[in-house]
DNA sequence: CTTAAATAGGATAAAACTATCCGAAATAAT
DNA sequence: ATTATTTCGGATAGTTTTATCCTATTTAAG
C-alpha cells in the first residue's frame, strides 16, 4: 500500500511529534533506532519532510528534528504520504489507464473509487496527534 | 495499489474472458495490443496465470489463451491478484512491522484494517464475468 | 516431413526503489 | 578559534520490478 519510504516517514513523524510535546529535539540516529529504519535512507526521507515544511530541522551540535507543538494536531497523514509518495493515490487509475474517469472508466473504476475514497478519508481524518498519543499511552507501537 | 504486472494480468484476463465467450482463442500478440501492454512482459504474467490455472494456454499454430466459459463467472479478482502479487494484501502491516496485530498494533493498525477489508471485499466480490460484460457492452474500457 | 505460428522459459537489460558513503555546511560548547 | 556534533546533498551501490531478447518446444496445415 505504502512505499518503504512512506512507512519510515510516517513512523519518524510520529516519533518526532511525540518528543516535540516534551520539548525534545531528536537526532536522525535516535529516530532510526526507535523506528527501526536504515539511518542514511531515513535521512533522505526526513529531508523531504523538511522541504515540505512538515517537520523542522536544526543543524549542528544539539540539533535535530522537531515539530512545533501547535502544528502537530493539524498535520494529517495525507500530507506526509503526499510529501513522500506524491499524489498518485488521489489521481491515477487502478489499472494504469492514462485516461480513466466516469466517461471513460477502466473495468474496475467504480469498485476502485470506493476503496480509494475510504483510504483517502482515512488519510485525511487521521492526524499526527492521535497517532503520537497512542504511542505515548502504550496503545500502539513503532517497532518490532 | 496494484503492481504493473497485476494491472496487465487483470486486463489480459478480462480480454481473454471476453473472447472465450465467443469461443475465440486469443494470442499474446493480440492481447498485448488490445490492453496496451509490453508483449514480452505480458507473456511472463500470462505464464503465471496459466500455472495458477486461472487461464488456459494452447501451444503451437492456432494456439493462444482461453478460459473455459463455465469458469469465467467463478474467477474472482482476488485470485488474479493473488496469483501475481501474492497475498501481501491480506497479511502484512501497513507500516511494515514484522509483528502487528490487535495485541501489538502499529500506529495505523485499526484504520488500515478498515481500508484493507474494503479492498479485500471488493476483490472477492468482483468476478471476471461482470468485468467482461461491461467491456462488451461498451460501459468500460481496457485502454487509453 | 516440412514449415509456419504459438507458447515456454532462460538470460539479460533498463528503470525504479531502497540503501549506503562521504564530504560540505552549520551550530553549540569549550 | 577550535572542536565535536549534526543535518544537507551529491555520488554510488544493491535490490526489486519492469521489460526485452532469443532459443526451444509444441502443434496445425500443407
Amino acid at each position: 500500500m505504502f512505499s518503504k519510504a512512506c512507512e519510515y516517514g510516517i513512523k519518524a513523524s510520529i516519533y518526532i511529534a511525540l518528543n516535540s510535546y516534551d520539548g525534545k529535539r531528536v537526532s536522525l540516529k535516535e529516530i532510526a533506532k526507535e523506528i527501526n529504519s536504515p539511518e542514511a535512507f531515513t535521512a533522505k526521507i526526513l529531508q523531504d519532510l523538511v522541504r515540505s515544511k512538515i517537520i523542522n530541522s536544526v543543524k549542528g551540535a544539539y540539533g535535530g528534528f522537531e515539530i512545533e507543538k501547535e502544528h502537530i494536531a493539524s498535520i494529517k497523514l495525507s500530507q506526509i504520504v503526499n510529501a513522500i509518495d506524491g499524489d498518485s493515490i488521489y489521481h491515477g487509475c487502478g489499472l494504469g489507464l492514462d485516461v480513466c474517469d466516469a466517461n471513460h472508466p477502466c473495468p474496475v473504476h467504480d469498485q476502485f473509487i470506493t476503496v480509494r475514497n475510504e483510504l483517502k478519508q482515512m488519510l485525511e481524518t487521521t492526524n499526527l496527534e492521535q497517532l503520537a498519543l497512542d504511542i505515548k499511552s502504550g496503545v500502539s507501537f513503532l517497532k518490532i
